[in-house]
DNA sequence: GTTTTTGCAAACTTTTTGCATGCGG
DNA sequence: CCGCATGCAAAAAGTTTGCAAAAAC
């Protein structure tokens, strides 16, 4: 029989800092390129393997704002919340939804079992509209 | 003085034929194969470059449902809705929202200014669950 | 005939995989 | 030790770009 555990290892320790020091959902590259300046160099396939774990493991939240690539924050010290996106400079914000209300208002009819959702708004932010 | 126009080429009929036969979103891979199985090859370039201008035009929604790859379909046929995506098969249901209702439970308290959203549910259908 | 569109080749971006080496407990 | 994790190289998958040739009007 072997054990299974998982380790706390330097990348990951390093990766789980960078999320921490960010407040926006941060890329795989914005997470390389933000270690690389502190030279701390890490190599980009550890990046996305330690992502997916934390994923696996509900430390982090995948989201996607439509531009082809994933994006991630700490789950911890955020209440389930969505993103308000600006189209011109990025900019991006956190917004909570009552969920109850949600659901209770789209009322949906439907087979499905439904286990989780994505809702992001796209607009223009104070500064840019 | 230059005219401008749009040109309805082979290319473009096809793919707008694929997207009639189509409930489901698909992709550009799903253009391109469905059509080179009836021996109508069109370049993917020229694909992309179609769903690019239609979505510009407001023909084809572009959708995402976070695997890597965005999905088109037709507006005109169709009210705004949203999908319940089953992970297990992949098999997409359309839902219809009354959106007033939703952004009033929603009530959002933002600088931004609120241009669209996307709204996706996922889960497992009736077959799978 | 002129402008728009296409196909092809090539590049680019994001993400994944295989494998030998290396670190953690 | 010994298994799990890392870095490196390479590849896969989706998408974009430049350009000459072809099609539309």
């Amino acid at each position: 029989m072997t054990k299974i555990g998982y380790r706390f290892t330097r990348p990951r320790r390093l990766i789980f800092e960078v999320l921490e020091q960010h407040i926006k959902p941060v890329s795989t590259q914005d997470i390389f390129q933000f270690l690389k300046k502190r030279n701390k160099y890490i190599d980009l396939t550890s990046i996305y393997r330690t992502l997916d774990l934390m994923k696996k493991a509900t430390i982090v939240n995948e989201i996607e704002f439509g531009d082809g690539k994933k994006r991630y924050e700490l789950v911890k010290g955020k209440n389930h919340h969505h993103h308000l996106v600006c189209k011109n400079c990025g900019d991006v914000e956190d917004i909570e939804i009552r969920e109850e209300k949600l659901m209770k208002a789209l009322k949906i009819e439907t087979d499905f079992k439904i286990e989780k959702h994505t809702l992001e708004f796209f607009g223009l932010c104070d500064k840019c509209k």
